[in-house]
DNA sequence: TTGTAGACTTGGAATAATGTTA
DNA sequence: TAACATTATTCCAAGTCTACAA
């Protein structure tokens, strides 16, 4: 319908051709909000994709030291934790004791299965090994049989990919039903490494338009059930085995749906800037509270207001890992020091730890003293009389929908919009973003967003200084080169006779090697190239002395840098002059800022991820603005999906604020 | 009033795709 | 051009919070 888009979108205009819609640009239409309960009048979609039944592989683990045959449902079980055996969950007894336990069950099934009945003595190396063989098989395949591939999975997009919903289309998030695997649990989860059975489409319900048509289940199976519920936004639901918990298919992030909600959640946060005020006033007021329920609930929203806890809502004891949030909070995860100090450490979602130093106000260390001197034990509730229902409650009191995660996102956009005022008006693009990245950072750090530190961090920090040094070292030449072509600027700049810092003799050395071996590497790949023309041609081959040579030359080389970098003289071409090499230096100094900045970066980022921050609590309109007021292209801070995520966001004014 | 099912957001890690370098 | 590093995407676990039943 429409070939030629209008391009009225200033930001995203490229890769959106295929395309074939005009954008629905929801947040121009009347109720931009969205509805409370009616999520959509007609939806359209051609349900789920199942994984594809097991295929035996026929490798043999071993047990007690012998091969075994076992049937395919029990060698898939198998193959599962073979492919766990490079993780650190196989060191986790809880997972092996789950795992073999279920995996006892599959041999069961079948009488052909041979016994096995210590754990100690399987061996799944076999297994492991072959489907490292098949990894390697996967990566060695020709450009067709991967081009094959990918145009399969293409398909599998086109079919369950989209959606229609009220006659627009729609990406689909989760399309594909889980496969079955060990459940892998984060933390001491007591069920981890459970086997996720397989989802039979018996268990699945479909939840699609009256009008629509209803997608064929597999053949010959059925679905769990066929409904019609447009007050909620799954197309498709199940339960699983191990935690029965439901599981959905939704909607992609860059739906209108999700937008709306998206944008509904910051509209929210930013309704709580306009009362937050009263809010900390009315808890300062409570903190003396005579009724100790009123205490702790004021206390525990200093919490959540001040280092943006999670709620903390009650969980199963012995069915999930032991994790809390603020109201949920023991006195054994906090410690009083002198100076209204209180040390937090603590297990938070996904057993993430976090630990922090705080002084907090005076009223607010006497309310934890005083709730202290009730404990029997460190176990006991820190707000014994405080659940997230009741805190919630009363916080809608305030405002409609103002619950305890309101205020991390309120926090997180605030943090972030007071932090960018850092940011460099007249630095480059590179600093701007630096300081970008440093206020996500502080938003990153406010959450505790962590990461595990990266296996090769080191090495990466590493080869970053390196490539500094080698940036250092042409910088140090080309000081020199002035000098040698202007020797009166050694009284007059006299920075030029500086030695360059961390450039080191030996570093120096080494370097001048590592270029020689480069550069014979270089001349005997050409050599060895040329020949083959030549042979090609016709002509016999060039002749080793000639290649020698070159190789003897290079030698030459590195020992001609050697003595210029001792004595200073060096070789000046007869193009050079003071100013091209002045230039030359400048060129290198940006590369050096440049990479120190990555430096830099990379070092602060080392145990904090602003993924989430970034996908989540922050406005995106403030990354928009922020842009346009700097001259920051989009693309530098939001990739593809973040960009289509929050369309509905890159539309704002440069003054816009939170 | 409490407990729980249900629906949706948030979260780190694994994996895939892409970019860079030896 | 393979090997490696970086970035984007996918995966699915684990939270929050609401509605509803008992």
């Amino acid at each position: 319908m429409s070939e030629k888009k209008k391009g009225k979108q200033k930001v995203v205009k490229e890769e959106s051709d295929e395309e074939d819609d005009e954008e629905y640009r929801w947040w121009e239409a009347e109720n931009a909000k969205g509805d409370g309960t009616v999520k959509w009048n007609t939806l359209e979609h051609n349900g789920v994709y199942f994984p594809p039944e097991y295929v035996p592989h026929n490798v043999k683990m071993k047990y007690d030291g012998k091969e075994v045959h076992l049937e395919p449902e029990a060698e898939e079980v198998a193959t599962f934790y073979a492919a766990a055996l490079n993780t650190e969950h196989v060191e986790n007894p809880t997972f092996n004791e789950n795992f073999f336990r279920d995996f006892k069950a599959t041999l069961d099934n079948s009488d052909k299965n041979p016994p096995i009945e210590d754990f100690k003595k399987c061996d799944f190396t076999p297994i492991l090994d072959h489907l490292e063989r098949e990894k390697e098989k996967r990566k060695a395949m020709s450009k067709e049989e991967k081009q094959k591939l990918k145009e399969e999975k293409l398909q599998l997009e086109e079919k369950y990919g989209y959606c229609y919903l009220d006659g627009r289309k729609q990406k689909v998030g989760n399309f594909r039903i889980e496969p079955p695997s060990l459940f892998r649990g984060r933390g001491k989860h007591p069920k981890t490494g459970s086997l996720k059975l397989r989802v039979q489409p018996e268990q699945v319900t479909i939840n699609i338009g009256k009008a629509a048509k209803v997608p064929e289940p597999p053949a010959g199976h059925s679905w769990n059930k066929v409904i019609h519920d447009n007050t909620v936004t799954w197309l498709a639901t199940w339960k699983e085995n191990v935690n029965e918990n439901i599981k959905y298919v939704f909607l992609a992030a860059n739906s209108t749906l999700k937008g709306q909600s998206d944008f509904k959640k910051f509209e929210k946060a930013r309704e709580l800037k306009d009362i937050v005020a009263k809010i900390r006033h009315d808890y300062n007021k409570d903190m003396t509270n005579k009724v100790t329920a009123i205490r702790q609930r004021a206390t525990a929203m200093y919490f959540i207001d001040r280092l943006a806890l999670r709620a903390g809502n009650e969980k199963k004891e012995g069915e999930e890992a032991d994790t809390v949030g603020c109201c949920s909070l023991r006195f054994e995860h906090i410690r009083l020091e002198a100076g209204n100090t209180v040390h937090f450490d603590f297990l938070g979602k996904d057993s993430i730890r976090y630990q922090n130093t705080v002084t907090v106000d005076g009223q607010v260390f006497k309310n934890l003293k005083l709730f202290q001197r009730h404990k029997e034990s460190d176990k006991d509730q820190l707000f014994d009389r405080v659940n997230t229902q009741e805190l919630n409650k009363h916080l809608s009191s305030y405002m409609d929908g103002l619950t305890a995660k309101v205020f991390r996102t309120y926090n997180a956009s605030h943090t972030f919009q007071e932090q960018l005022k850092n940011t460099p008006v007249s630095g480059s693009v590179n600093e701007k973003i630096l300081a970008y990245n440093r206020a996500n950072r502080e938003v990153a750090i406010l959450c505790n967003h962590q990461r595990t530190v990266s296996k090769t961090f080191d090495n990466q920090m590493n080869r970053i200084e390196d490539k500094i040094r080698a940036l250092k070292y042409q910088k140090m030449r080309l000081k020199k080169t002035m000098l040698t072509l202007d020797p009166k600027l050694k009284k007059k700049r006299p920075e030029l006779d500086e030695p360059e810092s961390d450039l080191g003799e030996e570093w120096c050395e080494e370097y001048e090697k590592h270029l020689e071996e480069k550069e014979k590497d270089r001349l005997r790949k050409k050599f060895e190239k040329d020949n083959e023309k030549r042979k090609s041609e016709g002509k016999g081959p060039l002749s080793e002395s000639e290649l020698n040579e070159q190789l003897e030359e290079a030698e030459e080389k590195t020992k001609q840098l050697s003595k210029e970098r001792k004595t200073g003289k060096m070789e000046v071409k007869k193009s050079q002059t003071v100013e091209k090499v002045e230039a030359q230096i400048e060129k290198v100094n940006e590369r050096i800022k440049v990479v120190n900045l990555t430096k830099v970066e990379k070092e602060e980022n080392k145990t904090t991820a602003l993924g989430t921050s970034k996908i989540n609590y922050i406005d995106p309109r403030i990354s928009a603005a922020w842009c346009y007021k700097h001259d920051v292209p989009i693309d530098k801070i939001f990739n593809k999906s973040l960009r289509d995520k929050f369309k509905w966001a890159m539309e704002v004014d440069k003054n816009w604020k939170f």
